[in-house]
DNA sequence: ATGAAAGCGCTAACAC
DNA sequence: GTGTTAGCGCTTTCAT
């Protein structure tokens, strides 16, 4: 491993000194255009990287970004990570990855997983970023922290988000207008503020076209496959069945096909089916699943975008952003049959 | 936020110098143990952490571990981050995730990477860690690496794995022994070894128990779920179709699922089904999939041991391990009934 | 608009 | 066994 060009190599270079080179690179101003094109042509043919470790000892950033997250879907933090991780490269930051277990999260522990990498900021996905522990301690150290898709308390800071209750509403009245007069609905864990978003958008849905809420056709699942299985077998079991099930996530969609497997109805043919995320599972379960897409990689690397430009102070950002969402039909969904 | 405790802080309060904590931190010989206890005792106190960046500058090692993927399992991309995030805590380091468009690499991107984060060592998940390219840029670097679960070429370097071999046998031998006599295998990817080695494995099973290897009971799929449900088919439909079937890896296992299901087969009264790697997936699926448990964190963990080892020449480590699989029995699979 | 000098907190090389 | 000194590559502060 050959050494790697220092800031003096690139300053003896150019023929400037150290300084002027640390302009360049900072794009701090005063510095001639003339100046500055040759030191950028410099650093250019000497491959010149600053050091990160010099910088954080030497200055106030550690241009070092927190993933922190207890998410327990793993393909959800990953296509988060995947989305920070490539906006911190194009920023000059990198990411330190951080998986709380929120189970046992005390306020000693949080403070040393921040102190351990001293961070310029923090990105929390759901839950974590509604888990008041763990904001208070950021916040008590002070800490530039954005937070992805929070269930409220929008006023408490910086956010990345997309409105759930939109696409809800909008799913929603795509399955009524497919003709189905009893659209169910599973929803979501109840800690998790997605899963009241998505019941109103359900309910936003259903007062849109003059239809009342039925409470017998409302099912409370957590989220987790399972619940969607005993949600969607009890909605099936009833007298008067419904023909669409819309489902708060795609794992208690995927419970919802397997109960009505279990109970010998065809979907989409006796059953349509609904879920929401957009998972890697939605597209391999069989019929694939009629889902919402959420931008999960551009919410991640907006929060970056945000979290950076916060923590180096330049200029205003608008600190918080609502992305949209993206309603994608599958084979899971059909206008109602005769059958249904 | 309030200023951290330096190395000086920790040496005036405890009377000693600079150097006699710097010995401390790092175990380093040469300290009465009574000093020792005092500097620590201060240290504690002050709550003193050592700052990477100092380290890293002054030192030769970064303390940093680089974990690099092209995997498109994201569940076993994150279980992997899990177990080497957790040793990289306890042994004082930090982890940089780098994801590998192993479609658009080349050598300049991947030096490139490597320069961004000067890690001490690197760690690679398969594909990656069979990719000549990447080896090469890495060994031309001169950078410790270590493998995870590589295909071959165990020569080649530091690795930890798990025997796909042997627990592919274990595995086709319990379905033998509970009655199949026709064990169908649906093998894995031509590129990834682990399917070679999973293949081999149920062969050996075979051959173990006297019967003959039947290449019509072998179709060759690719690791993804279509793959499974086309090969399940497709061995189905045969004139005397298997009673059981293995597949190489749980996505096609449960591709098997799909295909059973679509042509009326209950599993597991007429089929029994296996898989491979006991992901997320093979859980939640109806029925829950038998299938082979690898230990990927602690693989990970494993690796990361051996990446710091090898980096701080600490003594000599065995540079490779081996660990263990464990087979779990889930209702997918069945003694040969009447019906089968 | 540019530069000189003083550290940031630590490790390395050598004293004692 | 312990301490001293000189940097590592940068940013900061203050001159010019």
């Amino acid at each position: 491993l050959t050494k790697r060009a220092t800031i003096t190599d690139v300053a003896s270079k150019a023929g400037v000194s150290i300084k002027t080179v640390s302009r360049v690179i900072n794009r701090e101003p005063n510095v001639r255009d003339s100046v500055r094109e040759r030191v950028l042509a410099a650093a250019d043919e000497l491959g010149y990287a600053p050091s990160l470790s010099a910088r954080a000892l030497a200055g106030t950033r550690s241009y070092v970004l927190a993933l922190m997250f207890d998410n327990p879907s793993l393909a959800y933090v990953a296509e988060i990570q995947l989305g920070a991780l490539q906006r911190c490269r194009e920023l000059g930051y990198h990411l330190i990855v951080d998986p709380i277990d929120s189970a046992a999260l005390d306020r000693e522990s949080l403070e040393a997983a921040l102190a351990a990498a001293r961070p310029d900021g923090i990105i929390l996905t759901p839950p974590l970023c509604d888990n008041a522990l763990a904001l208070e301690a950021i916040e008590a150290a002070g800490l530039v922290h954005v937070r992805i898709a929070p269930s409220g308390d929008l006023a408490r800071g910086p956010y990345v988000r997309t409105d759930d209750r939109a696409a809800a509403k909008e799913m929603t009245l795509k399955l009524i207008d497919m003709g189905h007069e009893t659209v169910a609905f599973v929803r979501g864990h109840r800690a998790h503020g997605a899963a009241a978003a998505r019941f109103d958008g359900y309910a936003d849905a259903l007062k849109a076209r003059g239809l009342k809420l039925d409470k017998t056709l409302v099912a409370q699942g957590d989220f987790g496959f399972d619940s969607g299985a005993a949600c969607g077998e009890a909605l099936l079991k009833r007298p008067k069945p419904p023909t669409a099930i819309f489902a708060a996530n795609d794992d208690m969609a995927r419970g919802v096909l397997a109960a009505a497997e279990r109970l010998g109805l065809a979907v989409p043919e006796d059953l349509s089916v609904a879920g929401f995320d957009d998972t890697p599972a939605a597209r391999t379960v069989w019929p694939p699943l009629t889902t919402v897409r959420q931008p999960i990689r551009d919410l991640a690397a907006a929060a970056v975008e945000i979290a950076v430009a916060l923590a180096s102070q330049s200029g205003d950002v608008e600190p918080s952003r609502t992305l949209d969402t993206e309603i994608v039909m599958r084979a899971s969904t059909a206008p109602r049959s005769s059958r249904g």
